[in-house]
This record gives structure tokens, sequence and C-alpha cells, in this order.
DNA sequence: CAGGATCCAAGCAGATACTG
DNA sequence: CAGTATCTGCTTGGATCCTG
């Protein structure tokens, strides 16, 4: 709703970049290794392709992610973290912790029908 | 898309909580004080009562936020955040940190014409 | 005051088809 | 392989009206 840094002035920075599932993800995917766009695709449960494209191009425009292309024959693209993304660690670490510590109780839709998983 | 725990086990359990802009906004606006439904969305620069009721609702069932009704004659209805929600400061703390030394390059929709304010 | 109920509009994600 | 283009449908957010 774009709002023009009011309230908490750089609240609506990080909510740019954090503030969506799927960033999130992402960078969690590219934490420990680079990948490749067919891989990384595949690692997130096959997302398609403009949806997983789009939030690349975002997370390239706030520099968190790099994009390499190798001129090869089978095109070669990959993604990893840039020194800036991987500032992020103690953040998703800080996520990581506190959702060990704090499992979900509901589970949104299915009223906790047993999923104590993971 | 409901992905079902699969690929980063964990992550799909945080990103329920942080992977929403309006999430972000109102744990900050509720950090360091207890706030009135109204009073809340005042500084949520009058963002509409259903938004604002929809995202409480979901950070209450989270446990993240707790919601005090006064049965006074104007009614009085206080948010603030619960234990858990209070153990998120590291989180918030990790974003704040990250995004003060990083602050964004661009702008979204705007193609950076000139807003380099905040 | 603090919402619940509706309806509508915009934004996002998915499916499909097509390229360098 | 790594996308882009397009169309469609669900999900969100917003506006408005109404109520305990």
């Amino acid at each position: 709703m774009k709002s023009e840094k009011e309230s908490k002035c750089n609240v609506d920075e990080y909510v740019e970049v954090f503030g969506s599932k799927w960033n999130l993800i992402i960078i969690s995917h590219l934490w420990e290794n680079t990948l490749r766009y067919t891989e990384l695709q595949k690692r997130m449960n096959g997302i398609n392709a403009k949806t997983i494209t789009t939030h690349l191009r975002k997370l390239e425009e706030h520099a968190i992610i790099e994009r390499k292309v190798y001129a090869e024959v089978p095109p070669r693209v990959e993604y990893s973290l840039t020194e800036r993304g991987k500032a992020l660690l103690p953040v998703l670490g800080a996520m990581s912790e506190w959702s060990k510590k704090n499992p979900l109780l509901k589970m949104t839709d299915s009223e906790a029908n047993g999923k104590t998983e993971i």
C-alpha cells in the first residue's frame, strides 16, 4: 500500500526484503550453495518459472543474490548470495532459532491434525 | 500454494510468520508498547479495518500477540506481544541491523526517481 | 470503539506455449 | 537450459455500510 516512510521509518525498508514468503525460501536454498536455475526450481518443489524468476530478479535488484550467466552451449545460469546477501545470516539464523524454540501451534487451514513432524 | 513440508523442513514454519509484510509491521509497532485497536490502526497509516483485523487474528493464533478485551462502556481492546512474541526480538533486531548496514538500492516500482530519502 | 459483512479491485501464483 | 509472454484464477487489500 505504499506507505511513504511514515510510522516506523526503517521497518518498511526490510519489509520489502523479508516480508515475502518466496524471498525467504529462495535465500535459504541459496544459503549453503550456488544453484543453477533448474536445480533451484526443483528444490523449491517445482515452483513455476514465472514466479521464481520474478523473485530472483527482485532479489537481484536488491543485490542480495547474484546471477552468473555462462555462455555455454547448453545455457547455464547460476545463482548465489552476494556479500550483502550473506549478511543476512544473523536474520535467517534468528528466525530459525525462534522457530525451533517456538514451533507453530496450529496449521492455518488443517487445524493441527497431528502434524507435529520436522 | 500449500507446499506440505517439503524442501527446507523448518523454513516453511517461520515463513508463515515472517513472510508477511503486515505481520512484520504490526509486530514492530507493538514492540515498545501495548496499543489499542484504533491507535495501532492510526500508526499503521490508516490501514483499513479488515486487513489489520485479519492479520491481528493470525498473529493471535500463532500466540505472538495477545488480545485483551476490557468490558467497558466504550469498548477497549488492547494488543500486546506475548512472551513468544517478545522472543522475536533477536529476529527483528537482526533485520533492523541488516537494513541499517544495507540500505535498499532501488525503489521497486518507481525506478529510483530521486526517492533517496528516509 | 472495535470490529463483522460485503463487494470490488489489484496483485500474485500457476499453467501453457513459445524462444535464444 | 533458462527463461519470456500471456491468460486465468485465487488470494489480498481497500472502501463502504452496519452493529454490539
